[in-house]
DNA sequence: CTCTAATCGAGACGGTACGTCGCGTCTTACG
DNA sequence: CGTAAGACGCGACGTACCGTCTCGATTAGAG
């Protein structure tokens, strides 16, 4: 971690820079010069920060992955798994802007398959579900489902509530999944 | 169509070439350099027949993929979703060598844009499904998935039976989308 | 020679649209497919006649010059260089439409490097001037300044007259080199 | 003018290696990767200095160009136009190396007309020369010829005296156009 | 006048050079 | 004396032409 003001500065406005092109044009299309541009450095101070653009885009995304990791996981565990469905949501709309970013914007497959490769690691030989299901195959889709419509939901013009949008992702991820049947009772409430 | 016998080899080389190469390295980090020499075709060859690497992908994925969805929307209306499930895990299944490169090889991810790009067009204002869930919405989820489970399949060493994934695929995705119970029935049978 | 008549209208429709061509651009930059579209055949079929570029011009100006510098080198010798000198831009004039091409087109310095060349290997010690001039120089002199005093004349709006141009020439390039003072009283009759 | 050290180096190596490669091949048959090679750059490198291969041998040619015709154009007016001649023969002699590569290299017809290019627009208007001789022509043949002997000069194996060729440069095109009889006298001391 | 072989148009192909662009390194001039 | 500015080597891009080649379609001239 950079002490140095300097240095601070000169990252948060390249991640800034980052995520306010990342609206406008796809990851692959993005040049350093147009980074270094919008973030009013020098070109050549990128490469003191980061050696190339993959790594400025880990540095932006992989710390919000894992915190939303931290959330996703457990819900296939949890005894009560609409609460933490809702819990999820809540903390994504609480963070739309950056997630938006991340999950519609031109990193988004990007995204994705790092959000994948850290569930996979995480939960790795851990779970056991039901025996037709391969454990992986779980993981798999189980993060997969839950990123794409996450990012549906942040993609759309009028965007639903968080407690819709939970309702959703449950009856059509979590629930088939782990066979819990609690969302009912929990959104009768 | 082009209907000259050097026209024909060309596009066919090229297709091959693309199909081994994806096989080995990712879509973006190949060069049209590396598919026309894996090809044995001249550079410039390339571009008599393709603005760019996109269009060749385009040339051998679309008519592929649109087969496939040709397979996977109805799975949505049959009466009997479990059947129509099955008969899609056949037909990969007996097209694995291609669609092992396309569903797991390193354009992966372009061809699941273009896959969910298609179903959405394809099924534009035609569905109404549960009132809680955008109709949109499902056909995202439900390609989007299918894609990944397939994707998973072809993409593991020891590959299950295409009945073991069809009943996965239908427990996963299928059933939580349309609210079929028939498929324990047929396995049953 | 080839007697079939479509080889004899292929090629002079080659050789036209050449000279026609040179009128507009440079020869360096003109491609054959510019020549064939011109000439109203097809791209290979200039093969069919020519190697290369370089081929057709040298078809169309190596018997031309040949033409011209025997009217030039022997107005060196004769008894009466200016009469010899007045032939010869009588005869440039006579033909003024093509050496219009050669001379002031875009191929006016290949032209003249090909008029040097062949005077060059014509005079070959033959020629014994005055001590102080080296032979070769005088004969690279004399070409090289007919030809650019002929095409700056053909290369005026209002060109003036062969007797003037012929008055020109025998001045300032044929009497220094051969120490001639008749002009003066052939001018006078 | 770049004042960057690197400029100037890259700079310079592109002149030092087009002035090396002319003296082997033809100007229009050199390749710019040629070019770069030889002076050691990257090729892109190249088009960071010069927007094609003419701008270069300008940026060679232009300036030297321009100091020679400063010697010859005088030699027209000057009183002693014996004197201008040999100091015009002596500058070329002291300069020779370069002026080789110009004269006689494979890019001569280029620098020719470059040559006659300056001196037209030098001398536009402002000379009045005998009346059967229009200026523009009187222009056009002394620095060709000039040029075309100072190159048959510097390309014999043998070369001449400077002294000599001042002498067959003002008997064969200065004293013609001016009329100037001086050289024998000056010749004679 | 007919048949056969040469010539033609069309244009795809393997090459090679072009001029451009972006990367990641490394030097330089300036503050 | 440190840092931004940016020149550089590299290598892929997409374009343009070259000269070769394979096609049928046509057409000239020998029989």
């Amino acid at each position: 971690m950079p002490t140095d003001a300097r240095q601070i500065r000169s990252r948060k406005a390249l991640n800034a820079a980052l995520l306010a092109l990342l609206e406008e044009r796809s990851f692959d299309h993005l040049t350093i010069r147009e980074i270094t541009a919008r973030a009013g450095t020098g070109y050549a101070t990128f490469f003191r920060h980061y050696p190339d653009k993959e790594a400025l885009l880990n540095d932006v995304a992989t710390d919000e992955i894992a915190n939303l990791l931290a959330m996703t996981v457990p819900v296939l565990y949890e005894a009560n798994s609409y609460e933490s469905t809702m819990a999820l949501c809540r903390y994504v709309a609480g963070h739309s802007r950056l997630w938006s970013a991340l999950l519609t914007g031109g990193a988004a497959a990007i995204v994705r398959e790092e959000f994948i490769r850290q569930a996979r690691s995480l939960v790795e030989d851990v779970r056991d579900g039901p025996e037709w299901l391969p454990s992986d195959l779980g993981v798999v889709h189980g993060t997969g489902s839950t990123f794409d419509i996450l990012g549906w939901w942040l993609g759309q013009e009028n965007r639903l509530d968080a407690e819709d949008v939970a309702t959703i992702l449950h009856r059509l991820v979590i629930a088939p999944l782990i066979g819990d049947k609690v969302e009912k009772r929990a959104a009768a409430q």
